[in-house]
DNA sequence: GGTAAGTCGCTTAGCGCTAAGCTAAATACA
DNA sequence: TGTATTTAGCTTAGCGCTAAGCGACTTACC
């Protein structure tokens, strides 16, 4: 009879055993989970950045691109639609647009049909570059998650925050 | 033969399609893990700031101040142990630790033991704010998690996500 | 005991974001 | 048709953070 796992203590462990000691009426159960997620969060965020940083752009940046790419050809949505997708607003957008466009990464036009609107067009370089990022960012989160876990339990982990994520994030404010 | 879970789709999923129809080369498994880790992370860090809002402080100030009431009696830290600790740099600290001593819900006084050092202690009104913005913060997320998971597999995820914060933290860059 | 190195908290400049408000243009309504 | 409302993207002010660097002080080493 082996324990298939040595449960070792992580920093989120030694926080709830501190609140435990002085505060042992709360219930911490949920820190187990959110406090891992946030930290997670943060520790994935560093690498990614650095991921990218070795193409020259940020993880906003990359995001406005894979956003992009990600709309198929011909790579082009409007700053509306790009601040919806990615939760900003338009003043953060207008920020990314203005450093992409200076790098030559998107290019931006009249919308033909809204005079007020544009569209946002990933360039050839901007194409090109997306695309390396994110090899490279999927290498950096497959590595982290390969080295913990097997494939089964990588399954269930993505399973149970599916289900989380699905109440937690909807719940229109 | 009933499947117990209907296999609702989430936008992770969709963000998922959305890379297999433009580059079906990708291996997108990580995603499914770290893309939803980084969205229930903002997610249930709004939910907090909400909670924490009705006690007049934001999310970071809370942390200062969890971070003094974990420590036990006399809840006095040093600025230098608090930055460490929020991993948070010298110039934020003090920042956070402005605001909240205008708040007066903690002092600043000289270290005896170190001329060039401080000591950080909760007030009496900083203890009752964060006694309650805890229970606030930790009602908020128990919630969420109930909402979602029963109690076995809050268990499991909890698990899943100590062994992957393990690997993913630690690597000290 | 004297000097070099390290550490303390703070200041400043710069970055990226939000919130609020702007003008121009599109849309809905009487 | 004219007027009111909505929507487009941008600008500005303010916030909270980092990075870099400061003077004051402590520690290590010869």
């Amino acid at each position: 009879m082996s324990s298939p796992q040595p449960p070792r203590k992580d920093p989120v462990d030694a926080i709830i055993e501190q609140w435990a000691a002085v505060r042992p009426d709360l219930d911490t159960g949920a820190m187990e989970v959110f406090g891992r997620i946030s930290r997670l969060a943060r520790a994935m965020g560093d690498r990614l950045e650095k991921a990218y940083a070795g193409l020259g752009i940020g993880r906003g940046e990359f995001d406005v691109l894979a956003t992009l790419r990600r709309a198929g050809e011909p790579y082009t949505l409007s700053p509306r639609q790009l601040s919806a997708t990615l939760m900003l607003t338009t003043g953060g957008m207008t920020g990314r647009l203005d450093k992409l466009e200076r790098a030559a990464l998107l290019r931006r036009s009249p919308d033909p049909h809204d005079r007020r609107g544009l569209q946002v067009t990933l360039t050839e370089k901007g194409l090109d570059l997306v695309d390396r990022a994110v090899g490279a960012g999927l290498a950096a989160q497959t590595e982290a998650l390969t080295a913990a876990l097997d494939t089964e339990r990588v399954g269930q982990l993505a399973d149970l925050l599916r289900d989380l994520l699905l109440t937690t994030e909807t719940p229109r404010s």
